[in-house]
DNA sequence: ATCATTCATCGTAAATTTACGATAGGTAGT
DNA sequence: ACTACCTATCGTAAATTTACGATGAATGAT
């Protein structure tokens, strides 16, 4: 049975250069990541209501710690679904408009 | 220099049981992370034009291997935006339209 | 019954995500 | 300068995702 060894030895080649998708379906794909968990979509819902917060409102809203809550809110900002002011000592965050539009647009031309 | 050991001992505990988001923000957010993928949006974006297809279709159009198609396929699925109907020997991929309308109405109420 | 075709599933490796506590940084007030 | 406050970042563990090749299962044809 020394086959076994040799077929568990499968060393995956994987495909290092990524896919050139076009510009449209890459950006989708990026928006729809960044809504692609619950307490993200709560954060950004709860952004329209209130139109803007602190980080420290939402650590209350949720029973995360507060870095997790700081790590969404980086990928938010990280897609532009989401900006930051610096309010000493808090920061502001607010939903950005244009890139909210974007995000908008594509998911309705998607649909 | 004892203490070293100890702050690097930082066994983290996670909150076992996941948050109870409202179900629209739960639905919205299973929906958005299957779109979270440009080769998903391909695939979808092909399936909008070509109304169905098949999976073997499909590993033509994309350099992936066909496990990979596959799997893309069944997380599709699994949300519920497309459903697969025998066509022996090829299965036949189609949009599962009441789910496609279910993920409209969800992003565009969200935005 | 056997074979070819088509696709799903298994097993696995690497990368990424998600969560936490600890720490660092930046500003306002004393 | 020191302190208090707020938030970002670091380091890390566990879970999940994404990719592959190999295998298995189902059907139609020979």
């Amino acid at each position: 049975m020394i086959w076994q060894y040799h077929i568990h030895k499968n060393i995956v080649k994987r495909s290092l250069e990524p896919i050139a998708y076009n510009q449209d379906t890459e950006a989708l794909a990026r928006f729809a990541k960044a809504l692609g968990h619950p307490t993200r979509i709560a954060i950004l819902k709860h952004l329209e209501n209130q139109s803007c917060c602190f980080t420290g409102d939402l650590v209350e809203v949720f029973p995360l710690a507060q870095s997790t809550v700081s790590q969404h809110l980086k990928e938010l900002k990280n897609v532009g679904l989401i900006q930051g002011e610096l309010k000493p000592p808090k920061i502001k965050y607010c939903i950005n408009k244009d890139n909210w539009n974007k995000a908008k647009a594509l998911f309705q031309e998607f649909f």
